[in-house]
DNA sequence: ATAATGTTACGACTATCATCGAAATATGAA
DNA sequence: TTCATATTTCGATGATAGTCGTAACATTAT
């Protein structure tokens, strides 16, 4: 009975709270499986896959099937400029969230954002890396300059899956901390190594990680300002 | 549990048919009173005022309460960008709707928008007042030239509610068209004359406007292009 | 004061849909 | 093949919320 474009129906689907998840998840850039998207959420499988079926339906999402898997990602660089602009006005309506972060101050200390480190430890990495001179911010993009990548072999042991074309670097808006923590090849890489060098764990079912005695001194000593 | 601005929480709100009615009609930038919200999104009253309440607790209009009326305006040009974004992406995706336009012949061919003339009869109007003079844009105004201010009064008798602080003309988009026809104070007054002058009447419980013969032969004797 | 109109509050009904359990299907690995 | 993993389908459940009728409240007009 109405005219004009069907507004309604795409505001509907980044309705849903589990949906908008995964759309946030995707606005990084890369395409995730149905499982991965299913955990992000916080939704079993079954759920996840219906939404990405509604999602592909509403052409928010494309979907490539690879072997077992169905990849998932935005459809169009408007999709992420309809959320960039929800982002927005979410962040400055103050509705940043009915809790101003992860309640639990073990989330609020350090946990996983998808695959790289966020909350305080997140974001005091990042801007330990960042007054080294070690990351580089210029208009919007965010590079590794040769010290950092210097500092990035020696820490890894190699290069970050250097085949992969998913930005090396990339900032993370921390909405616990209100300020950016790494994200990227790069902040996964971190994370991974960390675990693999004992420093930290990830704890059963939750997003929280939690670093030994023994890691957080070595992180201290890495990445204090 | 996830981080993130509450982004859902927003386009659920926007998510509902009715509510998005409601908001793409303040998108003209105007001020509107709940029932006449309730028209346009074809709900009562009631039903109009508590989607206005929720609108407003979300921060997405603003109200001011003048008399008996409650006003409701867009409260940010970030809530206007989001409607912006989403239409985009809307008319992008082919889901302009699931009919590009109102289905009955009628209905395309003249009715009502929320006040003033639409479809094919109303954009013949916008294009022979423009295409005369009457009209001129300037960067995204649209004002009365000296002649059109005198076609005006010949043809209303009088000046268009002249205490009104609303815009005296304004371009609204013609979804069944997908172009411009006239609104505005102008835009509804043009309407009132013709319908006080017995060329046209509305239908009833339609947005349907129906020209008498000589109404219609008086119409285009004066917007024939 | 009385009536008329605009708005809001309450209560109830209803439909939509998100969610999950169980099971089926598809693909890859051993 | 047989097993494991990823995804989808189906059915059922439960909760959210959109809707309206009735009525109260507020404001303006007569």
């Amino acid at each position: 009975m109405k005219d004009g474009p069907d507004i309604a129906r795409i505001a509907a689907l980044i309705g849903d709270p589990a949906r908008a998840n995964m759309l946030m998840a995707l606005m990084e850039g890369g395409a995730l499986t149905a499982t991965e998207l299913a955990q992000i959420a916080g939704v079993t499988p079954q759920t996840a896959s219906a939404h990405q079926a509604r999602l592909a339906e509403g052409g928010l999402i494309r979907q490539r099937k690879q072997g077992r898997h169905r990849y998932a990602e935005l459809a169009s660089p408007q999709v992420a400029a309809v959320l960039q602009a929800l982002m927005g006005l979410a962040a400055a309506s103050g509705h940043l969230r009915q809790r101003p972060g992860p309640r639990d101050a073990d989330l609020r200390r350090a946990r996983i954002c998808y695959d790289h480190l966020a909350g305080e430890m997140g974001t005091q990495m990042f801007d330990a890396l960042l007054a080294r001179g070690h990351l580089i911010r210029r208009d919007e993009e965010l590079d590794l300059s040769e010290e950092g990548a210097a500092f990035a072999r020696e820490f890894l042991g190699s290069d970050p899956e250097p085949q992969s074309r998913a930005p090396l670097c990339r900032e993370c808006l921390d909405w616990s901390e209100r300020r950016s923590h790494l994200a990227g090849r790069l902040g996964r890489a971190m994370l991974a190594r960390m675990i693999a060098l004992g420093w930290a764990r990830r704890v059963e079912d939750s997003r929280v990680i939690c670093f030994t005695g023994e890691g957080e001194r070595q992180f201290q000593a890495l990445f204090s300002s």
